[in-house]
This record gives structure tokens, C-alpha cells and sequence, in this order.
DNA sequence: GCGCGCACGTGACCTTGGTCACTTGCGAAA
DNA sequence: TTTCGCAAGTGACCAAGGTCACGTGCGCGC
């Protein structure tokens, strides 16, 4: 896409060759930045591929397809057949799941750097989220045959997946501990919040964060009604707990709220 | 143990070689099959390391080491820094966390030739979960500086690996939706026992299982009360869903659940 | 046999939070 | 500026289910 201009939106293929060296974005026609392929993407060696030998950098490039999302785009839909895995380099995505009569339960939004669809795509199962990008969305692709014949070559590559795959466990495990044996909505709203502010804060303590999700997608967090988590965000103003001035959310009592999410 | 008889109960290492064609079993001291090393515990080769080569098997076989477990025994404890991976061979063992205040939630019952402790030991992160045993349980420990060190040198078990693990992410993430999902205990329970008996049926459809489970582990595995559950089943057996003779759980109507659960 | 412990059964009560229905407020498009 | 649409705020209502309290039945050890 890049270096051709003409392609439309989804995935762009290009296996041709490498670009270390070359600047690592360009601007695209519709204003998006453009990542050229995974080696240009300073994510996919820091985060997950970090330490590779550089012939299997050089092997990865050559199965990488860069691909790009307008916000509110899928990725991909719970129990479609894997194709493969994203890798996420800009914009947010979220991951969710949801029942037949609509309800959806949000499992994390993951953010520039991690991985999309690697359980799905390792065991040949359906992919078991669905995966929209909340903001416009910059991916590198890699297809299920070319990626599990790639870690078939590269052991190393293996072993930091199936590290990769224990921390998404970790993270599914904490999720369901918050849902599953917290008392009230409250107690897992607290926990949210400050699981929030220690990820995306802006250091100070983790007492603030832009909070960018609305009332209706953190309900869906952390398992309530939209109108529960509204009472609630009002509940914890008026107990002097927070405050919300604009898109940004401050922690004004993180202990007490460390004790409501129940120490 | 086998050979020396001489040590107490818990972790036996037996670093001196592979024992393939002598008897899988030996009788213990004090009553409980003792499993040789891995090589002679059928799970470990058929269902997670199946088609390694022989010399990884041999590897494999150096740095394992059997152990044993009295019912009601802890193999590893939540939070607790991860020492290695336990291969199930023989009994049960129930996987759960809980909050301080005693609250439990059973993530799930692992059979024989399932892995423990596999996404801890593989990112280094303290065990998720807890490990009890249900039943008298043989298990073979694998320490996870020999299993780090082995997955190096075998990039094959190391995709076998990843594929565990993502196996395992799939099932928690079902188990998410489960309890995130549903919008009643009842829709909850039903679901419940439809996988149980699809899991542990004897044929016949899966309508029919051994259900060697307490009322307070069900509320504890589907996150309601154990009331509730005792209620619900009164209920179920009221609307003749399903019977229950001795241990011996029957689903009469299983189209019935299937539309309890929700599809 | 006797008593103890534990799993199960059941009723009463009451809090939580989901649902519905509506209003308010705000930002972007027309 | 007006209007549309969506997010947020709010009150009333009510069912689900957690909690407490107690009783029952069964198996096991002494």
C-alpha cells in the first residue's frame, strides 16, 4: 500500500522483502499512518518477538501483511474459523464476547503491541472473541499455515508465544476472579477502576487516567447495567471517591476504594 | 520411592533414567499406584508431548520426577511463586481461587493427562490458581528450570505447549461467558450439567454421568449460593429435567436445559 | 448402638441490581 | 441555529437470589 498507493482498505499482502532502515511510518492517502510491515513496527520486536535471531525477523517480514481499520471496524468474529493473528501496532481494539439474545461481555481492550487471535490460531479452534477496533487501527497479519510453519522452524518464536498465551491466561483468570467473586457492582467497578489507572495512567500514583470507554462499555466490563454503573459513578462522587472532568478520571481516595474492591 | 521406599509423601525425584518396557504400575507402601516417571504414565506421551522424538522423550523422562498425593492434598497454592508443572496421571484435581473472605470459585475439575501450573511456570508469574486434590492423585512434577531449558533445546514440545495453553485459554474463556453471560442461576446450572455429562457421559447422548461433586462445589463452580443450587435441583427433579439416583446424575430432558441454558 | 459431622433440604427475610420509562445534556451534521 | 442522535442521569418497580436459621438424613468412628 505504501509504496503502490492503490489498494482499497483491508488487508494490503506484502512479501516483498524487508525495510529495516527505512523510516518506520509513512502517511497514508486517507490520513492514517501506515506501517510498512512488521519490521518497521517497533511493537512486534520489543513486545513479542523480541531477541529473535535475525533470520527469523527476516522469515517474519516475509509473511507479515500490513492491514488496516477504520474505527469500528471487526477484525474478527467469535466463532469464525482462525485465520491467523494480528498484531496490533496503533489504535485500541476491543475483545468481547456475546450471548444469542445480545448481552456482551467485553474481556479486555487490548492495546498497541499485543497480539489478536493467538489462542484461536495456535489450536485451530474458532477464534472465541470478537475483536472491533475502538479507534482506527493499524495491524500486521500474519496467516494461520505461514505463522505455525514459521514457529515450527523457530523454537525460540514458539516458547515466546506460549509465554505470550500464559499471560492472556493470567489477565482471563483475573477477569473472571473480579466478575465471579466480587459481592456487589460496586466492589467490581472499584476494581476496575484502579486495574484502569495502574494501566493507562499517567504515573502520579495511578490516580488518573483518560478514561475513553462510555458508562454502557464499562457496564459490559465488568458485568453490570449500564444504569448501575451511572448510580455508581455518581455514588463515588459524592462520597468524595473520584472525579470526572472530562474524559479524564481521578482517583481523589484510592484507599478507600482499594478497600471496597475488597483489599 | 519406588525403588528406595524410604521417603515421605510428597515430591519423589527419580533422575536416573527411563524405564520403558518394565510394568507401568508399582504398589506403594501405604496403598496408591505408584506411576514410575512419565514414560510409563500413558497421559504424558499420548495426550501433551504425543510425537516428540525419542531423544526429547528421554530428555523428558530425565527431568521428571512422580509424586503423590493423599485426597484432599494441596499441590500448589494461588499466589505462590511457580516451581514447575504437574502432569495429572491418575485422579482428579480441582483448580479454583478465592478472595479473602473465603469466597470460592472453581475454575475447573482437571482429569488425568491434563497439565497444572503451565501458564505460571511458563511466564514466570505466581500460580493463578489452586491445586487440590479431590481424589488420591499421582502426578508427575516437571521443575521449571528444567522444563524452561527443555522447551529451549525442543521447539516442538514447545509448540505443543502453546497449543495447551491456548486450549486451556479457550476453555476459561467459556467458562467466562458462562457466568458473565447468563442471567440466571438456573440458566447458569443448566449449562452446567449439559457440559458435565458432555465431558464425563457414558454415551447414550450424554444424558447420563457420575456426578461426584457436592452441592456446595456446584455453587462454587457456577458462582451462586449452595442453596441455590439444592433449590434449583428440587426444581429441575420437580419439572422433570433431569433425575438423580445415588451419584448417578440422568438429564430426562435434555432439549429442555438446552433451552434453559440458552441455546 | 450412639453420637458426631457433614451434606442436603427448606422457609423467611431483605438487599441488590436489573428493567422500564423518561428527561437532560452535549456534540456534530444539516 | 436547529435538529438529530447518543450518552448520561434518575425515579419506580420488582424479581432473583444471597443470607440466616433451622431441621433432616446418612455414614463413620468409637
Amino acid at each position: 500500500m505504501a509504496d503502490e498507493s492503490t489498494s482499497g482498505f483491508r488487508i494490503v499482502p506484502r512479501r516483498n522483502g524487508c525495510t529495516i532502515g527505512r523510516g518506520p511510518y509513512m502517511r497514508a492517502p486517507y490520513g492514517l499512518e501506515i506501517i510498512e510491515n512488521c519490521l518497521t513496527c517497533p511493537h512486534l520486536q520489543e513486545r513479542v518477538f523480541c531477541n529473535l535471531s535475525p533470520p527469523a525477523l527476516q522469515r517474519l517480514s516475509a509473511i507479515t501483511s500490513a492491514s488496516s481499520y477504520p474505527k469500528g471496524a471487526t477484525l474478527f468474529v467469535e466463532g469464525q474459523m482462525a485465520r491467523g493473528v494480528f498484531v496490533l501496532c496503533n489504535g485500541r481494539v476491543k475483545l468481547s464476547t456475546s450471548s444469542i439474545d445480545g448481552k456482551t461481555l467485553i474481556v479486555r481492550i487490548a492495546d498497541p503491541g499485543e497480539v489478536l487471535g493467538l489462542p484461536a490460531t495456535i489450536t485451530g479452534k474458532p477464534y472465541e472473541l470478537t475483536a472491533d477496533a475502538v479507534e482506527p487501527v493499524q495491524a500486521n497479519f500474519i496467516s494461520r499455515t505461514d505463522f505455525l510453519n514459521f514457529l515450527r522452524d523457530h523454537g525460540e518464536a514458539a516458547l515466546r508465544v506460549a509465554q505470550q498465551l500464559g499471560e492472556t491466561y493470567h489477565a482471563a483468570i483475573a477477569e473472571m476472579r473480579s466478575i465471579g467473586l466480587a459481592h456487589s457492582a460496586g466492589e467490581k467497578l472499584a476494581r476496575f477502576l484502579l486495574d484502569w489507572c495502574a494501566s493507562h495512567g499517567n504515573g502520579k500514583g495511578e490516580t488518573s487516567a483518560k478514561l475513553t470507554l462510555t458508562h454502557e462499555e464499562i457496564a459490559q466490563m465488568i458485568g453490570a447495567s449500564r444504569e448501575t454503573v451511572t448510580r455508581l459513578f455518581t455514588d463515588f462522587k459524592k462520597k468524595q471517591l473520584l472525579q470526572v472532568k472530562g474524559s479524564t478520571l481521578i482517583l481523589s481516595n484510592k484507599e478507600a476504594l482499594e478497600h471496597l474492591a475488597g483489599s
